[in-house]
DNA sequence: TGGCAATAGTCGCATGGGTAATGATAACCT
DNA sequence: AGGTTATCATTACCCATGCGACTATTGCCA
């Protein structure tokens, strides 16, 4: 998050309890802790642009990130849905009874297994689909636009192997 | 967010909308989506770690940010911390509800301005403020562990011109 | 001084996210 | 076949967050 800025002054403490030692020499504590902070910052703020832009169509970013599977995907069953947008059953279930709700999608049970329920997008949500789907687009354009190519490029590498390795460590059975 | 591999088939469609014409070629629509949601899945998977390490303490990474502005910042009031936090004056208020119900802060009246609570950690909260940040800490040494310090120096300064780059499309008066 | 704008905080309503418990249904396996 | 296990969905209870309306104070200024 912002603007803590100002002094680093805490209490001098204990000599720093026993992190591994390092050969490289670390950043400071409030370096390391700033990429955290800025990981979120960025995120919420894209969040927030995003909804900014399409709240006029009635849906949020993670409603249209449903939108979005269920067009790529028509027919799946909520707890696909879950898995593919990374949240829990519950979540995606709540999810789908808001846009039921509003008739962006329907229920439909799967005639062979009764504990299904299997998703379509209806006409009107096949429509702003894709009017989202460029929202999106112009957005990262924007929202990158003082980076070069080669840049995007390096940013997205470089979080591709963060995103690995926070995912190795949520993995049960890492050292925490 | 994660799995939505395979097929970018999509029905082909209206030869794209009209976007403004560029000089350098542009990567795919999907891999310039896919920054974003790597950003969102990494934000999103940290906050995931870190409340997983808190929790035996009984906070959340953002009971913890309160905690943090507060052990630097001793005395500020409501809006204060909102404004540090970034977060609307009802959402700072409702943590500090929490908070204070789990005798984490105390709220004392400002004896010069009636309309003003300013806010003190307790004893207990002073402690484990502490063991936060160093959790903190070493949850990014992790999370960057496949980055030289290198990358990690040219991480951080991409995000800060994203993020600079995005609060500016969020002042009123930016051309959607 | 008296009135009105600005500020601090709260409350209600909404979305979005997690955990845990439960009920219904399939699947499996002896 | 029958009992056990696994899966799908829902429900109830948390926390976090935003927006808008509202109250109580302060401050400012004519």
């Amino acid at each position: 998050m912002g603007n803590d800025n100002l002094d680093n002054k805490r209490p001098a403490g204990p000599p720093s309890p026993p992190l591994p030692p390092r050969s490289r020499p670390l950043p400071s504590s409030d370096d390391r802790r700033h990429i955290g902070f800025l990981i979120s910052d960025v995120a919420r703020l894209m969040r927030a642009a995003f909804d900014r832009r399409v709240r006029r169509l009635g849906l949020t970013r993670s409603q249209w990130l449903v939108l979005s599977r269920l067009h790529r995907h028509p027919g799946i069953s909520q707890s696909e849905l879950a898995e593919m947008l990374e949240v829990e059953r519950a979540t995606a279930g709540r999810m789908v009874d808001r846009l039921e709700r509003s008739n962006w999608l329907v229920r439909q049970p799967d005639p062979a297994d009764r504990r299904i329920n299997r998703l379509y997008l209806t006409a009107e949500a096949e429509a702003v689909q894709a009017e989202m789907g460029t929202i999106a687009e112009g957005l990262i354009d924007e929202a990158m636009a003082l980076l070069d190519a080669g840049e995007r490029a390096a940013l997205t590498a470089m979080m591709e192997r963060v995103k690995t390795q926070l995912q190795a460590m949520a993995q049960p059975g890492a050292a925490p």
